[in-house]
DNA sequence: TCCCGCTAGTTTCCTAGGAAACTATAGCGT
DNA sequence: ACGCTATAGTTTCCTAGGAAACTAGCGGGA
């Protein structure tokens, strides 16, 4: 088979897609690593910060990581004094996290940097444009029934 | 700071793409997976599909890793025979990377796999959004400077 | 010529996360 | 009450890749 009958790798949506998508998430990486925070923790406090006082397992399911992965997670960020993990007074199986006062502050600074990030790459587009995209990718994610907020 | 004057996850469109840039890509590892290759591997290989005969620094520098993954990249595809490590005569530290006749032979499977991934993913959409959306994103690629192509 | 420095590739150590086995606890059925 | 089963979380083992130290080989300058 020639190689002009076969696909180069820009052929693809999904290609551009990845493309833009791991500049920006390396980028806000950046950012955030400044406040010796990962995407993943980042993602753990903003979800926390609505809804304080979540199981692990429930975290694990929304964002669409192992149980395994939130556990330590959990662990790293109880370790740098953003959360609290306490075990259930009437199932002691369970357990629930929730953000320190220290967390809670945390957040809105780290909201800020995400706010730069997607200004930074995004800012400049025609807001009729932008909102057309956004519409398009929600329609994706609606469409073919996608779930877990996106970590890595 | 009241909840309601953070930004949500969601707010922003880095989110979106990551969200569904994520899912794509998972679709097409699970579908590469049954070919015993990894994301990694196949743009490894599709890029040597184009241009055989290539330094592993120039294809670090070309996929965005570094020098040491491309290393252990090339190993793993040698020793699935799909590509050889030959040290250069008249230099001897250089080496050239090239398909064997067996990793020729499968690209132009993956890149059938690829375009499947994408047609599930995007082919319902009007080709003209499609289009809007693709230059939309090479835009952010020319206007920031971005390089490497996406890997993980 | 001999060294110095540069370059190409490798190796080691580290991190993050998935898979699956494991532990502890709860609650049900008999 | 006893166990069986399901559930929550943890741990172990594995993979991939980055950072940086390391090795080998080349070439230029004194």
């Amino acid at each position: 088979m020639p190689e002009s009958t076969i696909s180069p790798l820009d052929a693809h949506l999904g290609y551009w897609l990845r493309f833009v998508s791991n500049h920006v998430s390396h980028a806000f990486a950046a950012k955030l690593a400044e406040r010796g925070v990962t995407v993943a923790e980042w993602v753990v406090l903003r979800d926390l910060h609505s809804r304080d006082g979540v199981a692990p397992s429930l975290l694990a399911d929304r964002l669409g990581m192992t149980r395994g992965a939130i556990s330590k997670l959990a662990d790293r960020l109880a370790a740098k004094g953003l959360l609290t993990q306490t075990t259930d007074a009437d199932d002691r199986r369970c357990q629930t996290l929730a953000l320190t006062r220290q967390g809670r502050a945390l957040v809105p600074d780290l909201a800020a940097l995400a706010d730069r990030n997607d200004a930074d790459f995004f800012g400049h587009l025609d807001p009729a444009e932008r909102a057309r995209i956004e519409e398009t990718l929600k329609g994706i994610v609606r469409r073919m029934g996608l779930r877990s907020i996106p970590i890595d």
